[in-house]
DNA sequence: CAGCATCCAGCTTGATACTG
DNA sequence: CAGTATCAAGCTGGATGCTG
């Protein structure tokens, strides 16, 4: 089990110690949004998130949902019957990061249009190689 | 130059289509956060920013710095002069997300007692092997 | 159903060397 | 100074098979 490798390498955010680099990392890391934005609906199974975020290999699903509940963003709550029944939710704590990041989300996908044009601009001058 | 992959998988974030992914990514990923970061001050030179964000390669900075600017986020200004100097800076649209980038992170750093508290309780728990 | 352990391909990164 | 080019190494993540 290698999951909880917690790199923390000697960098920071803005030129502070950062404790918090590790937890922004599983926030923002390839499936931590996507899962924290799942839950954001509300509590899911292992197996109903896995299909909502939509690409997640079980391994990847099961070490992110590790790292978040680790942190205190979700819980996760174990029914001992057969077959088992896990269910995940966010914490306040993790609410309240879910919805910053989809706030940035929202702000982001209100403005692609800037994007997308900035994006053919700077392919016109210097994609043409 | 391999820089701008784009490689946009089949999944989503909240089960809706989002073109904003790729961009989301150059934002969230490994530097655009801390480039960003950096650059909230103030327009800073490529070295300048070197040293600021402190950790990252020549190769990575070019290639963040390239990834949003193309996406309309900074601003990169050339003087052709000898020695050369470049100036980057936040555009409009790359300082509101890196205030909500920052708001996010400022979130999570006012909790950080928190998330190290549900460390120390998983730790335990689980971490007992 | 809910996961863990292993294997390994390939992308990402960092070092290094070079250009204008 | 401000990058680009190349290369090796290492981590990330997917596939697979197994457990309770």
């Amino acid at each position: 089990m290698e999951s909880t490798q917690e790199i923390d390498l000697a960098y920071d955010v803005f030129a502070k110690a950062c404790p918090s680099r590790g937890t922004l990392e599983h926030i923002t890391g390839r499936w931590g949004g996507l899962t924290l934005g799942a839950l954001h609906d509300g509590s899911l199974r292992f197996n109903e998130l896995r299909r909502r975020v939509d690409g997640v290999s079980e391994k990847m699903l099961s070490q992110t949902l590790q790292a978040l509940e680790r942190d205190g963003l979700v819980h996760r709550e174990a029914q001992p019957t057969n077959p088992p029944r896990v269910d995940y939710e966010l914490t306040p704590l993790g609410r309240g990061v879910a919805e910053r990041l989809i706030g940035l989300i929202q702000f982001l996908e209100g403005r692609m249009d800037e994007v997308l044009e900035a994006r053919l601009r700077y392919d016109e001058t210097r994609g043409a190689r």
